[in-house]
RNA sequence: GAGCCGUUAGCUCAGAUGGAAGAGCACCUGACUUUUAAUCAGGGGGUCCUGGGUUCGAGUCCCAGACGGCUCACCA
């Protein structure tokens, strides 16, 4: 199998270089003068010396004997040329910043270089390679191979991005680059001939196709021994420092791409969240979970509390809504049989932007018919470990100053308990207003931020507030935050033993909320009252209250199953097992403002 | 939205008290046929984030702005 897809891929540039005949001879009598050029620089440089060169705008790939070299010489003589450049129209006042190193040094001569092999008649953006093996691979296979098992492996061929580069004479080596990880190349003056110089021409950064036979160093890393390579795409642009990477926080946001060449614990991040994902995937489908995917722009922003993006359609002449929750469709989906479903996709929610914020962000949510609240918190013990077990091979985590275990079974912490123990009196819903607010004071809440525009403040603005600034940062290790108070909870069933509080958990770890699920409301009275209560609030002016979705109790009225659903949020739940801090670290494009100059006009 | 911190070569970073912009890596030239952040010799490279101001003189001091980070606030 590898020597026939070898056969099959000889390197283009020699393809190239045979179909041509007459030619031949001239365009690689060009190359080597383009070449040449490069090596011969600094003497050009010092010859080229009439200023008018500079009026004239010079196409940006130019080749060497033109725009190259008197490009390079403008930093010499101070600040003209450089005005000389800004005059040129095509380039314009526009936001330069994004482009502005197009004047650099080691850019400048990349191009060169691209067009010296253009001239050579080699392309140097290349097309298909067919990959054999991959660099892990084969490292996980022959890394401990014999001299004769590596003799015997027969050829391979990988292809990848040149990531480091030893030249030493007759002899170089390199690393290259895919999508599992480095593997060093050996490149011989003696065994590639002609091709040899074009090796060694090769940039850090450029993609290549290399195909030779598997080697051992004397230092004992696994090599392949070149026996042919081709282009498969010049990198104009270096890559940042092989020892520290790019460590500037903007831009490895910004160019998540550079991030990832250079990064490989970023590259592991973005690995695990994948796995992460397919994971869940599988364990919902191994228990009968069908997965969907509901609008994400909605009419009627519904399934949490959250202000919404706006956005237009133009033909229909109406707003529509980024969703904040896909829940109220899903449910939809129970009373129409589909008794498991579940959706891994984003919602958006208009909010602030920090360390556990996106304005997007992934959730999972999934139903289950004839399951309440307490089936799921099972599952959701079996879904953690079995992730934690199968990614990490551990349940002990560390995220980062805590020390997370994640063996069953998880603490469960009644609210109303949880209130009760941090102000130091007993709490239940009947508790009046006044002495609560008094003990939250002692405890020094500031009152202040909930009482808003409503006047008296509702006893349970009071319980959320006490339970966000008192009880939250306690819980680190894995805690399920059982029995909410039903204000808090309008789409949740609630407790028969206790009207006042709802089958509901929220799933706490390292004090942040990863997981929110209840057994769901599926009375269509029930959730009408409920949801008019909120439209009430609404109408007075709180935002913090939910739409009322007619379409919704319709489905209700013809029967929705008994069911449990649950949200878990992926990007915080991939920060947990990823050790990261930042939500930034796991998304790999999270918004960010728009960079270049406020004040440059915007391109047309 | 508020407070604090940051922005200097392609990258990572130094640049007390205001006085001719530096290092390492990367890059270019040369040497080198099993190197490992290869080594050796030589060389080039700067809008010190932007715009004002103070000063004989500003990377450095003052003011305003941009972007980012961290803490808050809001939220998941």
């Amino acid at each position: 199998m590898p020597e026939r897809a070898v056969a099959a891929q000889e390197p283009r540039h020699r393809d190239a270089d045979s179909e041509g005949e007459a030619p031949r001879d001239r365009r690689e009598e060009a190359a080597r003068r383009a070449l040449g050029a490069r090596r011969d620089q600094k003497g050009y440089r010092l010859r080229q010396s009439d200023p008018h060169v500079h009026a004239a705008p010079v196409p940006a790939d130019q080749g060497p004997s033109h725009g190259g070299g008197d490009r390079q010489r403008r930093g010499r003589d101070g600040r003209q040329p450089r005005a000389l450049h800004q005059g040129v129209p095509a380039l314009g006042p526009g936001p330069r910043r994004v482009m502005s190193d197009d004047a650099n040094e080691i850019v400048q001569q990349r191009r060169e270089t691209l067009e010296a092999l253009r001239a050579r008649g080699i392309d140097p953006f290349g097309g298909r390679y067919p990959v054999t093996h991959w660099a892990r691979r084969l490292a996980e296979r022959l890394g401990a191979a014999s001299e004769d098992e590596l003799k015997g492996f027969g050829p391979v061929s990988l292809a990848g991005r040149i990531v480091s580069k030893r030249h030493m004479g007759k002899a170089c080596f390199a690393h290259i680059q895919d999508q599992t990880g480095r593997i060093q190349l050996y490149a011989r003056a003696d065994a590639l001939g002609d091709d040899y110089a074009c090796f060694t021409d090769l940039d850090v950064g450029d993609f290549i196709g290399v195909t030779g036979e598997m080697m051992r160093t004397r230092t004992g890393e696994l090599t392949v021994a070149v026996k042919s390579f081709t282009f498969l795409a010049k990198a104009l642009r270096p890559l940042p420092e092989k020892w520290h990477g790019l460590r500037d926080v903007e831009r490895r946001y910004r160019q998540r791409y550079v991030d990832l060449i250079v990064n490989a614990d970023a590259r592991a991040v973005f690995l695990l969240r994948s796995r992460i994902i397919a994971r869940l995937r599988a364990f919902l489908e191994a228990r009968g979970f069908i997965e969907v995917e509901t609008p994400m722009m909605q009419p009627i922003p519904g399934g949490a509390i959250a202000r919404p993006f706006v956005t237009h359609h133009n033909a229909l002449g109406m707003d529509l809504y980024l969703r904040i929750a896909p829940e109220l469709y899903l449910k939809r989906l129970l009373v129409g049989g589909f008794d498991r479903v579940y959706e891994i996709n984003r919602s958006f929610r208009n909010e602030g932007i920090d360390t556990q914020h996106n304005p997007e962000f992934t959730m999972l949510e999934f139903y289950q018919a004839y399951a309440d609240y307490a089936d799921l918190m099972d599952l959701t013990e079996e879904m953690f470990t079995d992730l934690a077990q199968s990614l990490l091979g551990r349940l002990a985590l560390t995220w980062g100053e805590h020390a997370i275990d994640l063996t069953p079974p998880w603490r469960r912490l009644a609210f109303f308990d949880g209130v009760s123990a941090a102000l130091g009196m007993t709490v239940t819903p009947e508790t009046p207003a006044a002495p609560l607010a008094a003990a939250a004071r002692a405890r020094g809440i500031d009152l202040g931020a909930v009482r808003g525009a409503l006047g008296d403040v509702p006893p349970w603005k009071l319980w959320k507030e006490v339970f966000e600034a008192l009880v939250e940062p306690t819980l680190v290790l894995p805690t399920f935050v059982i029995d909410f108070p039903i204000e808090l909870s309008p789409l949740a069933k609630k407790k028969r033993e206790h009207p006042q509080l709802v089958d509901r958990f929220e799933l706490f770890v390292g004090t942040r909320e990863l997981a929110n699920a209840y057994s769901e409301l599926n009375d269509p009275i029930d959730q009408l009252g409920r949801f008019r209560e909120q439209a009430a609030l609404l109408a007075r002016g709180d935002e913090e209250a939910h739409w009322l979705d007619e379409d919704y109790v319709r489905a209700l009225e013809y029967g929705m199953p008994p069911a449990a659903g649950e949200g878990i949020g992926i990007d915080r739940l991939t920060m947990l097992l990823a050790n990261q801090q930042s939500i930034r670290e796991v998304i790999l494009f999270p918004h960010l403002r728009p960079e270049g100059r406020a004040d440059a006009p915007e391109a047309p």
